[in-house]
DNA sequence: ATTATCTATAGATCTATAGATAATGC
DNA sequence: ATTATCTATAGATCTATAGATAATGC
């Protein structure tokens, strides 16, 4: 009847409540609070470790280095959205006003409602490099999902290329600011918050009222 | 007739054509240069002085540390854009509307025209020390005129406290966003960029026809 | 035997100060 | 004498590796 996990391997040096989640996630989570709260240059391995639970040079039984780990943080913001707007730009028994406004919707609920605003980790200067590939061809895809959608809209479907892709970046632009908006006024309820900025976005792509959502 | 200034002090170790601007100017844009490409934590103080055309050590002369350079670089781009909104404030000859969305399309116009983002630098974690205390009064002023510019408009002159307060984070937060967009294709003519911005904005707003501009 | 962890540390920084130096100014 | 700069460096990091240690598994 005990819950007291007996593992292998060496124990920590300071025992903690078993949290649950496995090292490489308590690490994850560690490195997202510093990175969000204190900038990804000014946190340290030893910070990110012993947040975690255990020592500096444990870490890197599970992970190569803090650049492994913000590349984790960063897709996995982007994957889910990335997921949902695939199968919204597959579904055609919605309007594209709907799906976009439902999209926005979606994207700024996700970023908004982890503890931590992961969202802002994207614009690290560090983020630039070879290592975040991945997570850059994820985000394009994002935004080429945002990009036909607009130009399935009627109000955006006159549009000549270059000035579809100006929609495009500032839709797009507001929803991922979101996240610093939100950051402003936490305490504004963050599905209202939501709605708000799905909104906005919709009328600034030009289309002044809001669809009808499809079902979900 | 000569044009090499004999200057008091033991000469640089590296002597460089004369740039015209003071020792402490020559440190802000080489730390504008630094902060924005590689980060605020990353760049070292003797990135930044090399740079500058001085030794680390020398630095010293001119400014207290990293931080006071930081402070300076974000005041300066909050400080001209504060200087027009009071000014817009004040003149009743033109609509809400215009001024407004003149000053939208002026704060872009200032943001992206620089040669280096530093727009983007409030972002950093480390702005929320008290050190910055002086630029986050300036921003705060700005935003709070962009709030009472949005209440004197038709669009918006009948929402509650906390709409009107939600309408001015998402209209200046796609002003200080747009930055970032700007980033993604900073090909594209920054004066087209900042009149769709501020097209942009107005529409967040509920402003749905561009107003006619005032004289400038 | 295998595993997860620890302690210890080499090597590489980075900041800020102390004190020397090489100009001009008077 | 004053000034701007330099060189040198103490003290404080921080990362990543080497090797020891204390569990479980068989």
């Amino acid at each position: 009847m005990s819950t007291t996990v007996r593992r292998v391997g060496r124990p920590r040096a300071d025992q903690r409540p078993d949290s649950g989640i496995s090292p490489r996630e308590e690490l994850l989570t560690a490195a997202a609070e510093l990175f969000t709260t204190h900038g990804y240059a000014a946190t340290t391995t030893r910070a990110v470790a012993e947040r975690a639970g255990m020592r500096q040079a444990t870490m890197y039984h599970y992970v190569a280095g803090k650049e492994e780990l913000l590349a984790d943080l960063l897709e996995s913001t982007v994957t889910p959205s990335l997921a949902l707007a695939l199968r919204l730009l597959a579904d055609d028994t919605a309007s594209a006003e709907a799906r976009l406004w439902q999209l926005c919707r979606s994207d700024v609920e996700l970023l908004c409602a982890g503890p931590y605003n992961l969202g802002a980790l994207y614009l690290l200067p560090e983020v630039r490099t070879r290592t975040f590939a991945g997570f850059h061809r994820a985000r394009a895809g994002l935004k080429d999902a945002y990009g036909q959608l607009l130009a399935s809209t009627e109000a955006c479907g006159a549009l000549d290329e270059g000035e579809l892709a100006l929609r495009t970046d500032l839709v797009f632009g507001l929803i991922e600011g979101a996240i610093l908006i939100h950051r402003c006024d936490p305490d504004r309820p963050s599905d209202a918050f939501a709605t708000a900025t799905a909104d906005a976005a919709l009328r600034i792509a030009g289309i002044t009222e809001r669809p009808v959502s499809p079902a979900a």
